[in-house]
DNA sequence: GGTTAACATCGAATCGTTTCGATCGAAACG
DNA sequence: CGTTTCGATCGAAACGATTCGATGTTAACC
């Protein structure tokens, strides 16, 4: 009534329902059996005060975890519109999140080493996230690092990127192609091992250039490419996004596709700009969030974690076609 | 040496520098004045030892916070591919990240309820997150509600949904059209509003029907509608991503824009599969995002925080036309 | 009927900080 | 020179739970 009303804590409720702090505790928390008429008495006691619960920070402190599992990605608006990475992100949120844990993003910037995470995840991890990662090894946080390189204490989850290429690349050179040129990605794990599958059928493949997986800036860079009318019979992309721009591009000079020119993408996501089926390497990416999330929850445990690479598979659609 | 090494503490950094433990903490805080000399034992001693700083949720329990805000948006994939949600994100991450919190995604589905969140954010607050809402409100949780509605508690970002629709409809008007259609999202305040504005100038707008944010639903949902060959001479949609498709698929029955149709948007984002600048209402999706990010620091801090609707902007570009 | 086993409850220790209030010496002031 | 002020340091009290080990109490077993 006068003055400000204290905190309610649980000793509050366990002096009012008459049982011992921790005897209390237990019944809120179920970690060994309590009688169903103390239960009861103390889940009454607290409506009646009005208490909402353990207070969680306390909580934390002595379960030794914060229930947080950071995401490095980058520059948000950046990484979120890669199509690929949402159906991950999708999947890693919808695991941690039945486990109890939360989902923190980490952008570039931002000075999240003040956070007490449990572990941490390096998605689509660019150069300037390392600088925090040597502080997370002092700090004995479980790392986990989505599409490589391995690096010296975190788990890896990948999917092999250069098999899925082998294949495209084959299928491609079983139906007479010899001339091709490839858009790549920016300098990355995935992009290296990328382009190197495709050079394992390849090897003179042409360069056309890198670019984000965008549509406009792919559709420009491949404009540029046919504005020379180059030889070429087909062009492979490392993401659908930019074959998608590709086969735009192409049209829009009157080629074909796949008639004139054979097109291919990376990923396996929806394009619905395009009204064919693309030919591409589709990664299963919702296996690759849940495989991300177990790993963050073993390595949260304590357990070991081998090393996940995930199959792709090649989709043969309608956007590659004979020489 | 021998045995398991137990974790290192402040107070083992501050015996080591032969301080006490308060000013130990003093020295890594830097909440008040340490001697230079001083200060400098402390983090030798601390190198020497390998202690990587105060731990964090000890830190949080003593200070009462996480320094974790959460934003709640639904299903993860569907949230961020609408392209007005990044940028307004991004902002979001931005300023809460100087502020030293981070950002944890709350989906639908899940138990956050175990998390110690210091505020929240409804962001593309579906129906099925209210639930949680009166359990915020019950442990005293700031909320701020982006988008409204208002909701008892919460703190409100909005734009000015309605006046930007009436300025787009006054527009048309002005251009000599008459007979109008209208393409609404899935119910929710945003769309309430802005389809009440558009009605405040053409009260008999046609309802050709509601769909998400995404270009192929509204392609085929304009499809249907102009395959009946209407004789709307505008069609107006509640998103810029809708309004692309609208354009695509009148494109592709042979309708001309705006020669034969016009068309309009939402949001302000970008079209990248248009090449025309789109008639369209803009949101200052970052200053959102600002103000979002802003009144979920004030709240934290106790302050009462008034709500915010930003003012929006009609920008004419190529895809209206006299009717 | 005596020995175990299982269960419910309790008291006390623990998690590792931050921060309040007090102390002490030195500098500043009139 | 006596008094105030300030800065640096310290000891002790929170912060609010979980959990270990001990203590009765009752049921089960041969």
């Amino acid at each position: 009534m006068s003055g400000q009303t204290r905190t309610l804590t649980l000793a509050d409720v366990a002096a009012a329902a008459g049982v011992s702090l921790s005897t209390a505790s237990l019944a809120f928390s179920g970690n060994k059996p309590v009688s169903e008429v103390t239960r009861e008495r103390v889940l009454a006691a607290a409506a009646t005060l009005g208490y909402s619960g353990p207070n969680l920070l306390a909580r934390n402190l002595r379960q030794g975890r914060s229930g947080v599992v950071g995401i490095a990605v980058g520059k948000l608006s950046t990484a979120f519109q890669d199509p690929a990475a949402l159906p991950m992100m999708d999947a890693v949120s919808q695991v941690l999140g039945s486990a109890g844990m939360g989902l923190l993003l980490m952008g570039d910037d931002d000075g999240h080493a003040r956070l007490p995470l449990d572990a941490v995840i390096y998605a689509v991890c660019g150069r300037d996230t390392w600088a925090a990662y040597d502080d997370l090894v002092v700090r004995d946080v479980p790392v986990v690092v989505v599409d490589g390189p391995s690096w010296a204490g975190a788990s890896l989850v990948d999917v092999d990127h250069r098999a899925g290429c082998v294949d495209l690349g084959a299928h491609l050179h079983g139906l007479g192609h010899r001339r091709v040129a490839t858009v790549t990605l920016e300098a990355s794990h995935p992009q290296r091992e990328r382009d190197a599958g495709l050079r394992e059928v390849f090897p003179d493949a042409v360069t056309i250039g890198a670019c984000p997986s965008d549509l406009a800036a792919a559709q420009s860079l491949a404009g540029t490419y046919l504005a020379e009318r180059p030889d070429v019979t087909a062009i492979v992309c490392q993401s659908d996004v930019q074959a998608a721009g590709v086969v735009l591009e192409a049209r829009r000079r009157g080629l074909a596709v796949p008639g004139d020119l054979s097109v291919a993408g990376f990923d396996g996501v929806p394009t619905p700009w395009l009204d064919l089926v693309l030919t591409t390497v589709v990664q299963p990416l919702a296996e690759k969030g849940r495989a991300t999330a177990d790993a963050v929850l073993k390595r949260i445990e304590g357990e070991d974690v081998a090393d996940v690479v995930l199959p792709v598979e090649l989709r043969v659609g309608d956007s590659t076609g004979p020489a």
